[in-house]
RNA sequence: GCGGCCGUGGUCUAGCCUGGUUAAGAUGUCUGCCUGCCACGCAGAAGGUCCCGGGUUCGAAUCCCGGCGGCCGCACCA
């Protein structure tokens, strides 16, 4: 079953979903180049988070830039808890990170080690190198945000953003005004986030350079709950907790969001229901809810920034559970902090007079994880074929126009129902090569979820035929009464068998 | 970043160990014929820096060194 993501990736580069960037060049790791049919992919899964997480909800969407001046890390932290130091030995050139081998050398916490306090401890050779235990070189920094120099002198150090957050809270100040005040209020971003990774690897899974799509969701601490978590509450989930995993427990725990909620599991309302429309989400691309689960983030891999974080994992044959999403509670850490290095106030002020800074809960999703995961849960095989059944709302092309035999007036034919089906707002491909056992084939594997064939009786009657690339049978229906009906059955609303009549000889 | 395996037309692979004329096959693509619903058939054609660089050799896809890229394991993933 691993073959599943061979084939994907076969699949990917061939037809045009995304191959390695810069390949004529050799390539670099890390960074990915979507085609055709995955740049309409990627756009539409983003279309539907963007449906169910922002417009749903009446959130505002912002676009910050990249590059952002090197104060706002100093600000969030980033810039310190960002780097790492690096010590290679002298003699066999190991590398190893500074904190990692201090806390196993010397038992000091890991955490509380900063640079100063690396360099004296490797200076008196206090630590040795681990493989050869021969002396260390003078530590170096790593540091895995991008950094560039802003302007034509240079003299301004900026970064590229690793997370699309910060553009949220920069800019609360505007937007709550925008809003006109009100909490809770909902800010989302879709944009690229750079991280320099040591080892990219994975194909789309680790890159650096990827798109997140984010929200940041403000409310009053004192008033923590989510007006829409009834929508949710019944919702079942798999959890597995921080203090599961401590405990060496594997097996996630079912629960419903409300009792996880009101048990304490999940701290924050506001992050229960996040989680619910998640797993909405999420199945709507396709993954079975049984291969989904939430695990709790460890103390020691949570951000600074997170006093709770949960990771909306998806089980894939070859990878095991793998992250698409993360749901942090960041309390008010990233507007105080701002707050502070800004000295600009970030306070709202409460009908009582009082004043206070809003806590934030952050679903965050890779879009890239989940391009990929779309499309390997969707590959699967008939009679030796390629298909990819994915949903309809997410396939890139929505119809195949195809004449049965490229002669006889067909073609043409074809072509006009193709412009009839395009001007209605449809992405059609329209296919004339090889036979029509072939286009049906190049078809699937495109992952179209209709095909329609332009025959003769479409001469005399002006029928067609729609045939479903998963079960492969076949209706017609006249050419007039298609363009709603398509866009219905692709929306959902309607299954195959409405389409039309069902056709013979299939 | 460390270790193991790997890199051959668009795709998948053979050839490499045991260096030797035009680098083989399948599939795909293109042209023509054919076509009456699921990768049909026939004929023909195009398509390759054998990952890159260096070395050994009369001669390197093949052997050696270095680099780049990929996969797996470890580490990393704020």
């Amino acid at each position: 079953m691993g073959e599943a993501y061979e084939k994907v990736l076969e699949i990917a580069s061939r037809r045009g979903f995304f191959w390695p960037s810069f390949e004529i060049y050799g390539g670099i790791g890390g960074f990915y180049t979507y085609g055709n049919l995955g740049t309409r992919l990627k756009r539409n899964i983003e279309e539907l988070w963007r449906e169910i997480f922002v417009r749903r909800h009446g959130f505002y969407e912002i676009e910050d830039p990249i590059i952002n001046p090197s104060r706002v890390f100093e600000a969030s932290g980033h810039l310190t808890h960002f780097r790492e130091y690096v010590l290679e030995c002298a003699r066999c050139g190991r590398i190893v990170r500074a904190d990692h081998l201090i806390e196993e050398q010397l038992g000091i916490p890991a955490q509380s080690i900063d640079g100063r306090e690396v360099e004296r401890l490797v200076g008196e050779g206090k630590v040795r190198c681990p493989n050869c235990d021969a002396e260390l070189k003078a530590p170096v920094t790593f540091l895995t945000m991008f950094q560039t120099k802003i302007g034509a002198k240079g003299e301004e150090v900026g970064y590229a953003r690793p997370e699309a957050a910060q553009g949220m809270f920069l800019n609360f100040r505007r937007c709550i005004r925008q809003a006109r005040g009100a909490l809770p209020l909902g800010l989302a971003q879709v944009g690229k986030v750079l991280r320099n990774e040591i080892a990219p690897r994975r194909g789309l899974f680790r890159l650096r350079e990827f798109t997140i799509m984010e929200v940041e969701l403000f409310f009053d601490p004192q008033n923590p709950s989510c007006p829409w978590f009834d929508r949710v509450k019944e919702e079942e989930v798999a959890i597995l907790t921080e203090e599961m995993q401590e405990r060496g427990e594997r097996k996630p725990v079912r629960i419903t969001l409300g009792e996880a909620s009101s048990k304490g599991l999940i701290k924050a309302e506001w992050q229960a229901y996040f989680m619910g429309v998640s797993k909405e989400f999420i199945t709507m691309l396709g993954i079975p809810e049984e291969r989904q689960r939430f695990r709790g983030h460890l103390p020691e891999e949570r951000a600074h920034y997170s006093v709770q974080t949960f990771d909306h994992e998806i089980h894939l044959e070859n990878w095991g559970w793998i992250e698409v999403a993360g749901h942090a509670y960041r309390t008010d850490y990233d507007l105080s902090a701002h707050q502070r290095h800004s000295g600009v106030d970030m306070t709202l002020l409460r009908s009582d007079g009082s004043r206070f800074i809003p806590h934030v809960v952050e679903p965050s999703f890779g879009l890239d994880r989940l391009v990929h995961v779309a499309l390997e849960t969707s590959f699967r095989t008939m009679e030796g074929r390629n298909i990819l059944a994915f949903p309809r709302s997410i396939a890139p092309i929505n119809i195949s126009v195809l004449p049965l035999v490229a002669k006889d007036g067909l073609p043409e034919k074809a072509r006009e129902v193709q412009r009839i089906l395009m001007d209605a707002g449809l992405v059609v491909e329209y296919d004339e090569r090889g036979s029509i056992g072939r286009r049906y084939a190049r078809s699937d594997e495109a992952g179209t979820p209709l095909a329609l064939t332009v025959d003769y009786q479409t001469l005399e009657d002006g029928t067609v035929t729609l045939r479903d690339r998963d079960s492969w049978r076949q209706v017609r229906q006249r050419i007039d009464a298609l363009p709603p009906l398509i866009c219905r059955y692709l929306k959902g609303e309607i299954g195959f068998s409405e389409l039309g009549i069902p056709a013979g000889d299939v």
